[in-house]
DNA sequence: CCTCGCTGCCAAATCGTTTTGCCGCGGGGT
DNA sequence: ACCCCGCGGCAAAACGATTTGGCAGCGAGG
């Protein structure tokens, strides 16, 4: 029932017939030991510097790399983590629209994970605690956790070492995160919105649940206060994008701010095109900044500032972290990454 | 060193406190052998149905789910596939921009992965051979290959399984491909332009040899010839975005065409600024539509006229098609996956 | 009565690697 | 002389599943 086996074909390097080169064949051809090949591959036990070169040598000359089932099964590990994207981040089907940033997050994620030898599997969304017994990983990172999702349980329920992208706002004493300083790029808009002149500074935001809103609010809701400013704060609901974004926007505009920081990127097109249709101009009458950069921000007209959540940096941190908790190690601090903000034409006034 | 032999008899379901339950444990609670529990669980050997019955209830209640690692070493099967985005798909660091398109399809690729019980396993750019190696992957699907990288190559070099979104234009005789019908949506939207009183028919598309964009260009000009009209085409050069889109924008608008077709869909949101700043409205003096649906485009003012790609059977089909050729199936016909296209502002007059 | 074939089940080999335990060999200390 | 220890290395036992090659028991056919 040998079917399936294609035919390595032409083999690698020097003649390899046949199969992958195996760990006795690096053994056979250096003349020695498996156990002594293991050693040396894996810098464990002793071995003289001379037979160490010559096993090294012998196993580049075959190519040889070892079969990560074989060493998953007894070392009990895999060497793959996992990642999993927030329930609804497809842009086709639902409505959560941070589309640049998990694309770019997850391709990062995927070259850290590589630099640290692990693979990254990609998760499907869960709906039952044996989906994730299905995988044979080592941990996983999960994105955006919100209290109802059971993702971060399931890997609790299964031992399985978790970090999450953004703070699990349910587990407050949770240190295992990497998230966007939200209360930091929260001022350094508001701040940029009061440089610029701005009196009656809003937020528009989202009924979310998601530590990058949440801190948003608060942030803003303390700087009003520090200011003795009334908050000037509508959220959308989450559900329907059409409806409720475009009335939140219009309940927004009702209360003639003068700058709005928009911490969902996805709700500014429909307050830009609600603000041009009322006469309000971007940036003459209103400042805008949104919370996530993409294309559609640094492409839009006017250009819209944005807060860079840096995404080569989370993902970097957040398989950093996950490597540090699978290792055992203790719990430590959670890993905020700081931003940027990039200022473009929706809050800049003209001179 | 505590001799592990979990104690199968207390198994319980509910409480997962000891160790995952192996196939032993599930032997021992059913009382059969290994053996026997193996031959039920894949359906396999001869077991009289009702010591199946028992075996399948015992598993069941042990939460049992067999070590992949185990399971592979033996079968020499991984159940993992790999997906590969183009290079450059990240939109921060480079122009290839249909994002929207590739989350998508990413996340309904982990699903059908999911579905045929495949982990999909994410990869980054390949620099060598070795980095191929390194995976333990029953196969792999490219996206979008183009000629000069040597991803598919690596594949074969490994005798891997491979099939590729978008026809490999390198490979004529390669079946083992899955790519949404270019030369279909071309005509239809061509046709769509026609419908729509067009007169001068252009097409702005971007010079890479993507199987997409190639085979639009050839429709196109298969068009414009039964028509007996002069094709009016302008490609802009794939390097750096700005400049380049800004121009060949330029170049289409000064041979005064009355409709766009635009495969690419970044190059839109420069055209549709040209065009505005010329004077040049859309739709009332210009048609435009766009090559791949997204956010940007259903949300751009007006709403951009777009081919939607059905990235979700695209998946699907990826993953069958994948399946099938590290089973061993005979090769077929290449998938070509249908699409639809919907008409908004960008290419309705008025009436 | 012997043989044959079939059913239902099991013991053991196997996959490729890591890890444990041990062994032979010098050399230095007593 | 003897003991002990560190070095360099190897054989063999895991790891958890699948697959092979049986082995009883039983009924039917010669």
């Amino acid at each position: 029932m040998t079917t399936s086996q294609a035919r390595a074909g032409s083999g690698e390097a020097t003649g390899t017939r046949g199969r992958r080169p195996g760990i006795k064949d690096v053994a056979g051809a250096a003349g020695v030991s498996v156990t002594t090949v293991s050693h040396v591959l894996n810098g464990k036990g002793r071995v003289d510097a001379a037979t160490r070169a010559r096993v090294a040598e012998a196993a580049e000359r075959l190519g040889y790399r070892p079969n990560s089932n074989a060493r998953g099964l007894r070392s009990g590990r895999t060497d793959t983590i996992a990642m999993l994207l927030p329930a609804g981040a497809d842009a086709h089907d639902h409505h959560v629209l941070a589309v640049d940033y998990y694309l770019s997050l997850t391709m990062k994620t995927v070259e850290a994970a590589f630099e640290r030898d692990q693979a990254l599997l990609q998760l499907p969304p869960l709906r039952r605690l044996d989906d994730l017994r299905r995988f044979g990983i080592d941990g996983g990172i999960v994105l955006d956790p919100v209290p109802g999702d059971g993702r971060v349980a399931m890997f609790h329920r299964l031992g399985l070492p978790v970090v999450t992208v953004g703070r699990d706002i349910t587990r407050p004493d949770d240190p295992w995160w990497v998230a966007a300083d939200s209360a930091a790029s929260t001022r350094t808009v508001l701040e940029h919105f009061a440089a610029g002149g701005a009196r009656r500074v809003a937020m528009l935001s989202v009924d979310i649940e998601w530590s990058w809103f949440a801190d948003a609010e608060r942030t803003y809701v303390e700087w009003a206060a520090e200011r003795g400013c009334e908050p000037i704060l509508v959220l959308a609901r989450p559900d329907r994008r059409d409806s409720s974004a475009a009335s939140a926007a219009a309940a927004l505009l009702d209360l003639r701010p003068d700058a709005v920081y928009v911490p969902p990127q996805w709700l500014a097109t429909g307050l830009l095109r609600l603000a041009r249709d009322r006469g309000v101009r971007v940036p003459d009458d209103l400042l805008v900044a949104v919370g996530v950069d993409s294309h559609l921000a640094r492409t839009s007209e006017p250009a819209l500032t944005a807060v860079d959540l840096d995404p080569a940096r989370t993902a970097r941190e957040a398989v950093d972290l996950l490597m540090h908790r699978i290792e055992g190690g203790p719990p430590g601090d959670p890993r905020v990454i700081p931003v940027t903000l990039h200022p473009r034409g929706s809050s800049l006034r003209p001179k």
